[in-house]
DNA sequence: GACTCTATTTTTAGGCA
DNA sequence: TTGCCTAAAAATAGAGT
């Protein structure tokens, strides 16, 4: 990965005509209509190979994806019941706090419904309903890191500092928008 | 995705010999070592895949992944300084991040994620560009939520000060924890 | 351990239905 | 919008160095 070999990066942009796919070359995709199926489709691929991780390697994985459009997707594990909470929210109107992530993994019980994901359809249940409901519920977990903010007691020294620095950066963020707006 | 056809799920574990790979069971992998070999492979790929899929499409995203040993890695986009920040995590000028942040876990594999960034230097300023985009609209949708989520477009030059202060204010309380459990 | 190699699986860009 | 299809490209498990 140190080297970029990846033809990706490397081969020029041939198009032919209509036969699979040709080149991949690494840039933004012009075609607003490509970029877009292209975006939705890579979400599939990146969601599919979390919850792969997540499962084969014991690792907790959480993924926050805005679509240029704006609109978050987010997956996130080993706990799935807080996903699958986020994804059955109501509406955008709804402004309880029960959608958001209090969870702490909890290895056991996640592992049975993330495998249970993985051979089902509910996999993809999921992900309709994630991308029919989400809105402000998830804009919390993506935005307002609701979920370190839920976790900070539990979390060990490790993981501790991770945290900070996420939040450190949303701080950043902020801060950048108040020097823009002549403060 | 909709169908589970991938051999992953669907096709039995047949282990030949040494040729390639043969079958993925998807399942928590047993051995500890593989578990962790593989750990670092999928990391790595997605990675990579979350970069490609923020230059290609035009999308924000963000990972965290804990492996099982606690150990936490990170990659944002698109605003590469903050990936860049992250990785090489203490700022000299910050007392607060340097005691919070006493060794960066394993930089290995930020490192290498940096040096793939720096690589695509050409796409990274496009990131840039919108990067300030996704900002406003990333907060802007978040609005009516908490006060951390407030709208901050709506939000007067002195509101937003405050806003800043309140999450500082939080991160401090963060760092706070951090120090008790591991300075 | 970190790399390399390689066979195989998986992903995915495009088209099309 | 979604799903299916196909061939090329990429990821990766397993083994060896």
């Amino acid at each position: 990965m140190t080297k970029a070999t990846t033809s990706e990066e490397a081969t020029p942009v041939k198009k032919k005509k209509s036969q699979g796919r040709k080149v991949i070359p690494i840039a933004r995709i012009q075609n607003k209509d490509s970029c877009q199926v292209t975006f939705s489709k890579r979400k599939t691929g990146l969601f599919k190979k979390v919850s792969e991780t997540i499962v084969r390697c014991d690792a907790y994985v959480a993924v926050i994806i805005f679509s240029n459009a704006g609109k978050p997707y987010a997956l996130g594990g080993p706990s799935v019941d807080d996903v699958l909470r986020l994804a059955v929210a109501p509406r955008p109107g709804d402004d309880d706090d029960d959608a958001l992530l209090p969870a702490v993994p909890d290895r056991a019980g996640v592992e049975a419904t993330v495998r249970r994901l993985e051979e089902t359809k509910e996999l993809v249940a999921a992900e309709k309903l994630r991308m029919r409901a989400i809105d402000a519920k998830v804009m919390q977990a993506a935005s307002g890191r609701k979920w370190w903010e839920a976790d900070v007691e539990k979390l060990g020294p490790q993981e501790l500092p991770e945290f900070a620095r996420e939040l450190q950066r949303l701080r950043d963020n902020l801060i950048r928008h108040v020097a823009t707006m002549s403060v």
